[in-house]
DNA sequence: AGTGTTTAATTAAACGGTAATTTAATAAAA
DNA sequence: TTTTATTAAATTACCGTTTAATTAAACACT
C-alpha cells in the first residue's frame, strides 16, 4: 500500500534531506529551515507530511534501519545456507556496505544512537536492530558451537562490528571496510574449527567455478 | 597552578552538574538553566567561569577524558611491567572502571562522541584519546608480535572495548563489565603465544602470595 | 473540448516559546 | 573601600508550528 500523491515523492525526499543536513552541520544545527531547503521546499511541508520535526526524525531513523536490514539480507541471500564462515562474513559486509558507511549514513546513525538514550521511541527502534544483529550471528554460530558459546561469540563479533564502525565515524579517512573484514576474518580463523574453514574454502571454490 | 578563589569550587561543580543534566534529560535538553540549577547557582555563573555554554561543554569533555586517562594509568601502575597479558587487561579494566561506566559518564561520553563529528575542538580531543588507547595497546603487543601484527591487534582490541561500551550505552542493564573482560580475555587467549599466558599466570601467583 | 468547481499541495508570514547571553545592580569578602 | 562573586531581569536570537492565502491539479458537467 504505497502512499499516493505527492507523499510518495516528498517523504523520501525530506528523509534524504534530513540526512544531508545532519551530514553537513550536525544534528543539533539541522533545523527545519535547512532540511527543507535541501529538499527545495518550505519548512511547513515537514508538518504537512510528517506531523512535525519529530515525525521526520523518526521516519529518517526507520529508513536508516530499513536500509541496513536490506543490505544484510541481500548479502546473506548471495551466500550458501551451509557456509557458516561465509554467512558471518556476509553479515559483516552488509553492515559495511558502501551505502552504510557513507559519511551521511554514519553521522546520521551516530546522532540517532546518542539521541536514542533519551527518546523512548528511538530507543525501541535501536534495540530491535541491535538484537537482530546478535540473533543473525547467533543463528550461524549455533551450527558450530553450543548455544552458550555461540551467544558469547555473537556478542564479540557484534562488538567488533560496532566498535570498528564507531571508531571510523571519528576517523578523517572514514570507516575502514578492509580493516573490519580483516579483523573479523582473523578472529573467526582463530575461533572456528578447521573443518568449518575448509568447508568455506570449498564453497568459495565452487562459487568461483561458476 | 590551581585556579584560586571560587573558581576552584564552581568549575568542578558546574562540570559535575553538566554531566548530571545530560544524564537525566539528554544533551539536547541540557540547557544552562537546568545545569546551573543542579549546581545551585544561576545561569549567568556559567558565562562568568567558562565564558559561555560552549566553554563549559568543552571543559566537561576534558574532564571526562582526564578521568579516563587517570583510570587507565592507575590500573597500569598496579601491574608488573613485563606481564603483557596483565597490562592489556589493565587497560581494559581502566576503560571499564566503575566511574567510567556510570550512566552519567556513558551518556555524557556518547553525547560528546556524536558532537565531535561537527565541532573541530571536540573532534581534536576525541582523536587524541582514541590514539592514546591504540598506542597503549600497541606498546604492550610489540613485546610479543612484530610491529605490523601488534598494530593490527591493537585496533581489534580497541574496537572490542569501544563496541562493548557502545552497545552497553543502549542496554537497559548498562555496560556489562564482566562480558567485556571475558570477551577480551578469550580473544587474547586465542591470539597470544602460550609462553605469554604462562608468564601471566606466574605473575598472578606471586601477586596473590603477597 | 471547454468551463466552473472542488480538492490537494504549497507557501509566506505571523506566532509562541525557549535558549544563551549581557547588563546593571546587589551582596559578600578582602 | 576596593575587589570578587552572584543575581534578577532585560536582550537578542532562533526555531518549530500554525494560519490563512495562493497556486496547481483533478474532476464534473455540458
Amino acid at each position: 500500500m504505497p502512499k499516493q500523491g505527492m507523499a510518495a515523492i516528498r517523504r523520501p525526499q525530506l528523509i534524504e534531506a534530513t540526512m544531508q543536513a545532519i551530514d553537513s552541520v550536525g544534528f543539533s544545527r539541522a533545523n527545519v529551515q535547512l532540511i527543507s531547503s535541501y529538499a527545495g521546499v518550505t519548512p511547513a511541508i515537514i508538518n504537512h507530511y510528517f506531523g512535525g520535526k519529530d515525525g521526520l526524525i523518526e521516519a529518517t531513523m526507520r529508513q536508516v534501519l530499513r536500509s541496513l536490514g536490506a543490505s544484510v539480507r541481500q548479502q546473506l541471500a548471495a551466500c550458501h545456507p551451509d557456509d557458516v564462515l561465509g554467512r558471518i562474513q556476509a553479515i559483516v559486509c552488509g553492515n559495511f556496505d558502501q551505502e552504510q558507511i557513507s559519511p551521511k549514513a554514519v553521522k546520521t546513525w551516530l546522532a540517532f544512537w546518542a539521541l536514542a538514550m533519551h527518546e523512548p521511541q528511538l530507543h525501541r527502534l535501536q534495540r530491535v536492530n541491535e538484537q537482530r544483529l546478535l540473533s543473525h550471528l547467533r543463528l550461524e554460530l549455533k551450527r558450530v558451537f553450543e548455544p552458550e558459546r555461540a551467544s558469547f561469540m555473537a556478542q564479540a563479533i557484534a562488538a567488533l562490528i560496532d566498535g570498528i564502525w564507531l571508531r571510523g565515524a571519528l576517523n578523517p579517512n572514514g570507516v575502514d571496510v578492509a580493516l573490519a573484514q580483516h579483523v573479523i576474518k582473523d578472529y573467526l580463523e582463530h575461533q572456528l574449527p578447521v573443518a568449518v574453514l575448509k568447508q568455506h574454502q570449498a564453497f568459495q571454490a565452487t562459487a568461483h567455478a561458476l
